[in-house]
DNA sequence: TTGAAAGCGTTACCAA
DNA sequence: TTGGTAACGCTTTCAA
């Protein structure tokens, strides 16, 4: 900058102003300045301006993994929408591991980022949450669904997709299910889907309640669910608290030689809309998910701004038969009709 | 950190070299530094530290989208590695633009990141690529498969890889085959894969090569296909340049009513394992691609260090038979055997 | 309309 | 072993 001050016979201040307010600078001067930046391939040094001033145009983003697609196409959204607000991105995950979140929030605020969009493994009690409220750090919870109702939060209602996708399955005649679900120790969304499950079945007088718990990253359900699927009082139907499950459930199925839909039927709750990937045999509930990203940027944006007030978002999922090969993007309605 | 030194008595450089070089200081000194930092809920301002500092640990990575299973999960790899470095991840997508690359490099080079990871639209030609050439910035093309030899790369040999999935269906008894394939605008590594595929069938004395090109993000290849499944010359066999293609072919197959395999048989090529997804039936060439992305930081780390030469690391991929529902993660070769 | 200069939070050199 | 201080590249106030 220095540089390109000499090079025009300028001031330093006013290289800066050309840059940050090109309006209040004539023209002339304005081009002589932009010449010099040119010649000597000028490169504003960001770190300057965010050591400087008190907003760095910067946020962070904490999920679990991108290997999940649905966490995948949430940043994906995050990301476009930062992009066309000219905001940096600084991205990490915690593996769903609680004990490494605050090491990477704690990364991401040494950068001093302007705020955060996070994807905790429980929202409720969470020291992380603690430190960003004492510290006043704004931040967007997205797929959490805190208990407290002061906290910016988007996601569907978990418990509600689960309830609602139960009972479809038992309007469909089952009457014998199995939840497959992540341990809730790494997500919160998995017990809450667990609880609406099991209000569906105390509604419909069932008694029985399955429940295999399963550590983030399996995906091979052969032998937890070969009792459940060949035993005396196999289930007919097994709801899965994320679609990447109910892949896995399918597939196990199928290599114990069942057909789904047939003898068995699979439904997925995500609260999401896996990429345009696929959704799972029979019921899936949805919500385009690069979508809910978009949108958690957008109130991050109100919060660091102090326009909005932090407060809980649940968007309405869509309830829909499912494909185990669709291909739908974006607008889950429109879904291709096929089925297996 | 004045108010740290202030607290502790001590001065502003001592602070420092307690953070930085704990071991060039007494155990009681730090001590005293180190209870009035947790006291003050000191937190160091990386900005400072960057402006400062010739190296800001800190790398820019560039990928089309983050919908794509594949590149999300490359990014899961390289921010692993991240992580396990103290690095910090600054992420940005081109959309498959390639207008945008320019933008997006641009940014992450304002941010002085010591190096960078990409995922370009095409790696020949490319205006990126000369100006991190001449800006001797290290760099890493992931995915890409640049002619020139003293250019990083990791991939895997995309025409190779097509023209061993053409072979195999060849060998399954296919004379008729149809290429999906995405716009080579867009995808350097479409037309590779599509240049396999072409020899592949020369080699074979086949005449007739069919291609459909499909603009990124578009699923529904009902109408794309329709002649080519339906028509009187109707293929046997489809090679997808990428797995979720496959995916939505498999789609369109089944929406008119033919079976996969059965009537048709579809491949897919991708350099990758699907994220313990899916991989498409009949054929599949893979290779993890959170290694991948690993293994490209590792690079990168190399060249920044000036340790490693820039080179092309050509990745052996593996063929196998895929399920249209599998569920593998990690070493692709331990796959499900089971079959749609 | 432009410029001088202070200061953001660090690091690292040189002296004490 | 410790401290004073210049410098990193930028923004912004105040004055000219």
């Amino acid at each position: 900058m220095r540089d390109v001050a000499r090079k025009s016979g300028l001031s330093i201040a006013t290289v800066s102003r050309v840059i940050n307010f090109p309006g209040e600078v004539p023209a002339e001067t304005a081009e002589i300045v932009n010449t010099a930046m040119r010649y000597l391939n000028y490169r504003p040094n960001i770190n300057g301006r965010r050591l400087k001033m008190s907003q760095t145009r910067t946020v962070g983003v904490l999920v679990p993994t991108l290997a999940n697609p649905v966490f995948a196409t949430s940043v994906q959204g995050i990301e476009q929408e930062a992009n066309i607000e000219g905001l940096t991105v600084l991205l990490t995950s915690s593996n769903y591991d609680p004990e490494r979140e605050m090491g990477a929030v704690s990364a991401l605020l040494n950068n001093r980022v302007d705020g955060l969009i996070l994807t905790l493994a429980n929202a409720d009690n969470n020291p992380v949450v603690d430190l960003l409220l004492a510290e006043k750090i704004p931040f967007v919870l997205l797929f959490n669904q805190p208990e407290r109702a002061d906290i910016a939060a988007i996601s569907v209602d978990n418990a509600k997709s689960a309830f609602d996708i139960t009972n479809a399955m038992i309007a469909k005649g089952h009457r014998s299910l199995v939840m497959v679900a992540g341990q809730f120790e790494s997500s919160d969304r998995s017990r809450q889907r667990y609880d609406g499950f099991c209000r569906a079945l105390d509604q419909a007088g069932i008694e029985k309640k399955h429940l295999v718990q399963v550590r983030f990253g399996e995906t091979d359900l052969v032998e937890p669910l070969r009792d459940l699927l060949l035993g005396p009082d196999a289930v007919t139907g097994i709801v899965c608290s994320t679609d990447m499950l109910a892949i896995a459930a399918i597939s196990a199925c199928r290599a114990h030689g069942l057909s789904v839909p047939g003898d068995v039927s699979v439904g997925g709750i995500d609260g999401i809309s896996v990429g345009g990937l696929i959704t799972p045999k029979l019921c899936s509930a949805v919500q385009p998910t690069q979508e809910m990203g978009r949108q958690a940027l957008a109130f991050l944006r109100g919060l660091i701004k102090g326009q909005t007030n932090p407060q809980s978002l649940l968007l309405p999922h869509h309830l829909s038969d499912g494909d185990s090969i669709g291909a739908f993007r974006g607008d889950s309605r429109r879904r291709s009709s096929t089925r297996v």
